[in-house]
Parts: structure tokens; C-alpha cells; sequence
DNA sequence: CTTTCTGTTAGAAA
DNA sequence: ATTTCTAACAGAAA
């Protein structure tokens, strides 16, 4: 929550109080919550890197006043992290962690959430992804592929992480200039992008720190990465040691002698 | 102790 | 126009 979303939090509840959430919807990394009866009302949330969203049915909420510190009460929500919680009407409540505070909720109209979708390419999940249009756009860059890969207004979703397994998976060196990658190639690297996520969402997520889900699970999608995190061990294919370097402003993992 | 690193991206600078 | 760098923040690790 930035200090802005902070200042306005009495508009916040205001605009919220009496609505109900109706629907879920996300481009790339961006949840669009959807109220009932308001077509011209959605909630636009973004998790950066270490917000979180925590669920807790009635049982588990507790309702203020003193309380000792028992190893339970280390789990108990809200906590110094929380920025904002919703109190919904069935007695459970939704909190918005983020430690980092680099998140936010945002309300906004229909044509903000447009302009906010309008933002993001297209996502290498969809069923219809065009991999000739994308190679096209590729062929007009001359970053680095990683580069461009991160970049949510040209492919929408992927992250430090699976660009890196997509990467390792289509054996593309992340430092390749983006206009240099063949269509064989940049069909691989995408599609390989699209399946790493799909299989990243069925397993639930990815932790590398401290990520939880929205009932307070690990994601078990660490099991199966190859490369992120990898740096001086061998490599999965070939055993060659994985290096780690810095390519567009991020940790980059990948197997010189695999990565071409 | 200080420095560097971290799951992201908007906005400034080049 | 496109690309690179920096800042926003808190905490863990080196």
C-alpha cells in the first residue's frame, strides 16, 4: 500500500463498504476485482514481489484484545505486514500482506481497467498465441531476449523466475539479442513460457523465500526448477556448471554450454 | 558494522 | 523511439 492509497484509505472503505466481490479477473501479473451490480467499479491489485493475499474463515480471525504470544498467535492475521483487510460479511476476513509495500490495491472505473489491460501484451498461456507475430516483434529488438521476455507490455506473465526456465528449456543464452532468435526459437521460448507457468499455477506457485498462498501453503513449483537458483551446480542436461549473471537489472540463470 | 541481494515495474535518464 | 538505470521498501545474507 503506497502512501497515496494510505491517505485516501477513508474514500477506500467508503467506495467498498456494502459491495460484493462477484469475480476475478487478471492480465499478467494484475488482479481485477469485479463487484456485483457495479459495471463501472473494479479493484486493480498488484502483488510486486512480496504481496500476498491471506484467507481466513471465521474461526480463525480473531476479534482484538489482548492475546499471548504462543507460536500460533506468530500466524495470526492482521499482523505488521498487513496493509489492508477486508471484513466480509459471512465472518471471514481477506488481508493484503506486503512486506516490502511495493503492491497496491487501487479502485478504479471501466475505462482505468481498460487502460490498465490495454498495458499488457499477449500472454504465452492463451491457446491463441500467435508465434509469428511474436517473432516479428522480436525481430524489431536488439536487447537482450531476457530483456524483452520481462517486458509485460510486449509478453504478458512471465517473471525473473520462469524466464529463466523458459530460457534454459528452449536453449537460448539470455544475453542473445532478441532480433537474432529464429522462429523455431522464439516459438520454443514462448511456448515453453506458456507451459512452465501452467504447470507453476498447478503446483501453487513458486516459493523462493517466503511466498504463501492465500490459505498460507508453500508453492511446491521449487521441486522443479532447473536453473533459477541453480548457480554452481551442474547442470540438469548436460552438468555443466550453472552460472549466474546480471541481464536487465536481474539475477540470470543459465547453462553456458546448453544456452546458445 | 556495511554492502549486496531479492519474486516488479514506473518513470527518469541516456 | 528505444533502452538502461534507479527508486520505491524491508529484511536476509554475506
Amino acid at each position: 500500500m503506497n502512501d497515496k492509497t494510505t491517505r485516501n484509505n477513508s474514500k477506500f472503505e467508503r467506495d467498498l463498504t456494502g459491495k460484493t466481490f462477484s469475480h476475478i479477473d487478471r492480465i499478467g501479473k494484475l488482479m481485477i476485482f469485479e463487484f456485483k451490480n457495479e459495471p463501472d467499479l473494479f479493484l486493480l491489485s498488484h502483488l510486486k514481489m512480496t504481496g500476498q493475499f491471506f484467507y481466513q474463515n471465521k474461526s480463525k480471525v480473531i476479534s482484538g484484545g489482548g492475546h499471548s504470544m504462543t507460536k500460533e498467535d506468530s500466524e495470526a492475521l492482521p499482523n505488521k505486514h498487513t496493509r489492508v483487510f477486508f471484513e466480509l460479511t459471512n465472518g471471514s476476513a481477506l488481508f493484503f500482506n506486503d512486506m516490502r509495500k511495493f503492491g497496491y490495491l487501487a479502485l478504479t472505473n471501466l475505462a482505468g481497467k481498460n487502460i490498465a489491460k490495454s498495458g499488457y501484451g499477449p500472454e504465452p498461456t492463451a491457446t491463441d498465441f500467435d508465434y509469428k507475430k511474436f517473432h516479428a516483434g522480436l525481430s524489431k529488438k536488439g536487447r537482450a531476449i531476457k530483456a524483452v521476455l520481462l517486458d509485460q507490455t510486449f509478453i504478458a506473465g512471465l517473471g525473473n523466475i520462469y524466464v529463466d526456465e523458459a530460457l534454459f528449456a528452449a536453449k537460448i543464452h539470455p544475453e542473445k539479442k532478441a532480433k537474432d532468435l529464429t522462429f523455431k526459437e522464439a516459438k520454443a521460448v514462448s511456448k515453453a513460457g506458456g507451459e512452465i507457468m501452467l504447470k507453476s499455477i498447478a503446483s501453487g506457485g513458486t516459493t523462493f523465500q517466503n511466498f504463501k498462498d492465500t490459505g498460507g501453503q508453500n508453492g511446491n513449483y521449487k521441486d522443479f526448477l532447473k536453473v533459477f537458483g541453480k548457480q554452481n551446480t551442474p547442470c540438469p542436461r548436460c552438468k555443466t556448471i550453472i552460472k549466474k549473471i546480471k541481464v536487465a537489472g536481474r539475477g540470470t540463470h543459465y547453462c553456458p554450454r546448453c544456452q546458445k
